[in-house]
RNA sequence: GCCGGUGUAGCUCAGUGGUAGAGCACUCGAUUCGUAAUCGAGCGGUCACGAGUUCGAAUCUCGUCACCGGCUCCA
């Protein structure tokens, strides 16, 4: 099986910083997913036929289709009449024990393709004997093998598969392995092709590295942005009532949001940009100007119908969308006033609010959702601006990683395929080379790391997608920046150029702190919960000691200075001792808690205790309240 | 949308055909305490929803919905 794209990217980054108990890094992963020579590629590989064999000896019946090693572990696709459940992993492992402890040796076998066909013909290709019944899918590989490509098989014991190989030498060079889940894949990742049962499992060179992988497992679950999400109180769903996909921000995860619009907006004015506001809905005309009734329809939510007319039988001109996307609202405000080139680039920026239909499968905690905030700006600018323009996004991309500790960063620069203009890709030749070398020279001139994917670009334009990876590993698209050639044109967008000839503008869509929900998601796994200080829903808990009146009223008179200057702080007068509300502020990740105290009081200090860091000591009053305010000025990591 | 799994109190979970349980959270009372859980009492569930089988259903069957793991798709 050919790896994906993104799966391919991965190879050419450098690494850097990962938690010490993550067992691999990306590189490995890929490396593990797509080099041949990688003996944990090999491993899996061959547990993955030895999964097979074993499938075969309690089913001898079953259809193997492809059976690869991926990132991290391996899964055979299969079809057979009996369903496999959890309860039947004891037998199979069992099986695959009985095949490692055989020690089989790998043989490869190099036939050609007629005789490749006559064996699958015969039944005899990922199966133990000859079957009355062909080996249907392996026909079907060998059918999309290029010609001048070598065939070639593998043979462990009875078990003879079509296999490009490598393999270990022998079944026993597999060292600890275990099956780990069930799903259903559609043969050849097309919906149209049958369903197959796909098991996965994983294999690692010793015992104790399969352990250590699944208490990295156990890490990351911990990680989760959905269990973490409730934990911290940041967000919750209401599936019954308010609707699957639809998150409800809860003042906690509110106050990130507001942080990350606060930067947004710091950022942006710096660099020129303006704010404007659009409404939620538009009527089906500018859906289908847009192109987006044509190319987005399945992902949009259905239309409102409000009242149809004489006029308009088809109700049509009362036909509302909620909007996928701003820009559509975005080009009417450039087309709002007569543009001279003088006005350009005119950069608008909103945090606007989209809704699309995904499909109910594909929702995912607040990775994939149907109500969204995007951190959205359209930049209209002259070819001649471009670059200037692009690099400028590219900065404040870079800028943003930064403050965040996003160390590792790959941006995928999507083209078109020539073959597919005028149905892909709008018919625009020129255009689309003329932008992409654009962008081209933009990404090599600033040195990012990039690659390159044809065939992958928006219909209106090259875009670049940027991938991050969680603290746990997890990759992520997190933004995406695209230009925009065609849509404008379709909007009818112009400016008077110096001769005072009527132009059109190109635009740059972009959104570097991606959205909201994709992006607090992410900045949850990658932070584990522990949110710096500017970026904490709660910045400072007060704990007082005691509740006698002199400590509470100090305890007071340090929270309302603190709220006065803007910082979040929460005081805690519950009847807990001391190491009960420090417990209870640790839960819930609060960076920093003051402790006061009878002795703080007369001293006019302040205990200071960090979240991680545990008791830092008494400080002056005036310096710990110092601290906070600077460490939440400058963004302090 | 498709395949599979799961659904019991706000949370984590026990309960497999015979009167719905525990811990935490929450409320109230007592406790006044120096760096990760003070004590006691109380409140809390139409067992996801709907139908069916049964004298009797959280438990068995079917359907619907949602969530989880994948596939497809994507910010």
């Amino acid at each position: 099986m050919r790896p994906r794209n993104h799966d391919r990217l991965v190879l050419c980054l450098s690494h850097s910083c990962l938690p010490e108990y993550m067992a691999e890094t990306p590189e490995e992963k890929a490396t593990t997913r797509n080099d041949p020579t990688n003996e944990l590629y090999r491993i899996r590989h061959s547990c993955a036929h030895v999964l097979a064999t074993a499938i075969l000896r309690l089913w001898p019946e079953a259809q193997f289709a492809a059976g690869p090693p991926v990132e991290n572990g391996f899964y055979y696709d299969l079809e057979l009449d009996h369903r496999i459940t959890p309860e039947d992993f004891p037998r199979i492992e069992e099986e695959m024990k009985k095949e490692i402890k055989a020690n089989h040796l790998f043989e490869r076998m190099v036939v050609s393709r007629d005789e490749a066909i006559r064996l699958a013909e015969e039944g005899r290709l990922a199966s133990l004997a000859a079957r009355s019944v062909p080996s249907k899918f392996k026909l079907d590989i060998i059918h999309g093998i290029p010609a001048d490509e070598e065939i070639s098989l593998y043979r462990n014991g009875d078990f003879t598969d079509l296999c490009a190989g490598p393999h270990v030498v022998r079944t026993g060079n597999i060292g600890a392995f275990k099956l780990t889940a069930l799903a259903s894949a559609y043969y050849k990742g097309n919906e149209r092709n049958p369903q197959l049962q796909r098991v996965y499992g994983t294999a690692f060179k010793t015992r104790r590295d399969l352990d250590a992988y699944f208490a990295m497992l156990e890490e990351a679950k911990k990680r989760d942005h959905r269990k973490l999400g409730h934990e911290l109180e940041l967000f919750t769903f209401d599936p019954d009532d308010v609707g699957p996909g639809l998150p409800l921000w809860l003042p906690r995860g509110t106050a990130v949001i507001e942080e990350l619009e606060k930067l947004a907006k710091e950022t942006e004015f710096a660099a020129g940009y303006q704010r404007v506001r659009t409404p939620h809905v538009a009527k089906e005309s500018m859906c289908l100007r847009s192109g987006h009734l044509p190319y987005y329809k399945e992902s949009m939510f259905p239309p409102m119908q409000l009242t149809e007319t004489q006029d308009d039988p088809d109700g049509a001109e009362h036909r509302y969308y909620l909007k996928a996307m701003n820009c559509p609202h975005h080009h009417k405000l450039y087309a709002a006033v007569p543009r001279s080139y003088r006005d350009l680039p005119l950069r608008l920026a909103e945090y606007g609010t989209c809704y699309r239909y995904e499909q109910s499968g594909e929702l995912f905690g607040l990775m994939r959702v149907r109500s969204m905030q995007m951190n959205d700006a359209h930049i209209y600018c002259t070819p001649e601006q471009f670059e200037q323009e692009f690099t400028a996004v590219n900065e404040m991309y870079v800028k943003y990683f930064k403050i965040f500790g996003i160390e590792k960063y790959l941006m995928r620069f999507s083209t078109h395929d020539p073959n597919r203009l005028g149905e892909k890709f709008v018919g625009e030749p020129e255009l689309w080379l003329q932008t992409e070398d654009m962008v081209r020279r933009v990404l090599q001139r600033s040195g990012i790391d990039y690659i390159e994917v044809p065939n992958e670009a928006a219909f209106y334009g090259p875009k670049i997608d940027v991938q991050v990876w969680s603290a746990i590993g997890r990759e992520f698209t997190i933004a995406t920046n695209q230009v925009d050639f065609a849509v404008p044109q379709r909007f009818g967008l112009v400016y008077k150029d110096r001769e005072n000839v009527e132009k059109t503008p190109l635009c740059i869509h972009r959104a570097p702190l991606g959205t909201h929900e994709r992006f607090i998601g992410f900045l949850i796994e990658h932070y584990a919960g522990n949110f710096p200080l500017w970026l904490n829903p709660e910045q400072v808990r007060i704990l007082p000691i005691t509740t006698e009146d002199a400590v509470v009223d100090y305890a007071k008179s340090i929270h309302q200075e603190l709220r006065r200057h803007g910082v979040r702080t929460e005081l805690d007068l519950s009847a807990d001792k001391v190491n009960g509300k420090i417990l209870r502020a640790e839960q819930m990740k609060v960076h920093t808690m003051f402790v006061v105290g009878r002795r703080d009081l007369e001293a006019d200090s302040i205990s200071v205790r960090v979240h991680g860091k545990g008791n830092l000591g008494a400080r002056p009053r005036e310096a710990a309240v110092t601290d906070v305010l600077t460490s939440i000025r400058e963004r302090l990591p």
